[in-house]
DNA sequence: AATGGCGCCTGAACGC
DNA sequence: TGCGTTCAGGCGCCAT
């Protein structure tokens, strides 16, 4: 599932390709989680800019002669980007589609969660309001142990919720957030606001190891995933926890746990993760 | 106000 | 063998 790694992966493979391109056309298929807010035909003839990622969204700057705009880009559970000069023809999953003189940019995504939003810039609606609630970047060094720390304070509920919302920290989804806690030695079910400052910090740095981690393998591919040109990933071949349920723990040999929080699963060590 | 839960969507895995 | 059910989860939205 394409969490901070995957989106990070695919923006690696993608915009040094793709900047300074030009869009000839662009075309849509089933509708995906929200419309595309123009015509396709209003992205013929625009310059590629730089494309850059905020939290699990990319963005992609297009300029026009006498106006500029962008797609907001989301891959939701099961999408993916591709950008090949000789693409096969459009398959069944294949919902927008990007024709440049650099190749044809195609989104294929099976289950339609995620979405391509044109905003006439990143600041203004509707990207600002997509992107207005999300946490600090994990790689931020403006996000100190100290501030991670107040963060976790302030809210009641359990480690792994709070995690996954996005708020406190962005990027990390349900793998990411069982592999770090994992790492970090902290229980999911840890009430948010009673991490000790310690304990904060060895989980931020975790949090950045993981994340770090998987971004070099080239992500996790479960099922779906696949970078710009149509590699996989390999972060799941290390993961610890996530999926191994009732599998040896490599820290101390006992079976690893699998419950369900907030209907998701989670995957940890109870002797290794403490509350 | 903060938090928990729902539903979108499809394909794979599972059970009778 | 075949059909129905369950599960996977990012995230906006709604209810409490």
């Amino acid at each position: 599932m394409p969490e901070l790694p995957e989106v990070e992966v695919t923006r690696i493979t993608l915009a040094d390709r793709l900047n300074g391109g030009r869009v000839t056309a662009a075309r849509l298929g089933k509708p995906l989680r929200w419309p595309l807010g123009c015509p396709p035909e209003r992205l013929h003839g625009l310059r590629i800019g730089a494309m850059s990622r905020r939290g699990k969204y990319l963005w992609l700057p297009l300029q026009g002669a006498d106006d500029a705009g962008g797609l907001l880009m989301h891959l939701g559970m099961s999408g993916s980007l591709n950008l090949a000069d000789a693409p096969p023809p459009a398959g069944l999953h294949d919902h927008f589609e990007l024709v440049t003189d650099r190749g044809t940019l195609r989104l294929t995504d099976p289950r339609r969660f995620g979405a391509i939003v044109w905003s006439d810039a990143i600041d203004v609606a509707p990207a600002a309001q997509l992107l207005a609630r999300l946490g600090p970047e994990p790689f931020d060094p403006a996000l100190t142990p100290a501030a991670f720390h107040r963060s976790l304070r302030a809210r009641r509920t359990t480690i792994k919720a709070a995690l996954l919302s996005g708020e406190l920290i962005v990027g990390a989804g349900n793998i990411y957030v069982s592999e770090a806690l994992f790492r970090a030695g902290i229980d999911p079910r840890a009430r948010c606001d009673k991490i000790s400052r310690p304990r904060s910090e060895k989980l931020l740095a975790a949090l950045r190891q993981t994340l770090a981690q998987a971004i070099s393998l080239g992500g996790s591919t479960l099922r779906d995933f696949r970078d710009a040109h149509g590699m996989s990933g390999a972060f799941q071949e290390q993961a610890l926890v996530y999926g191994r349920e009732g599998q040896p723990c490599g820290h101390c040999g006992g079976p690893i746990r699998r419950i369900v929080q907030g209907q998701r699963s989670t995957f940890f060590c109870p002797h290794c993760q403490r509350r």
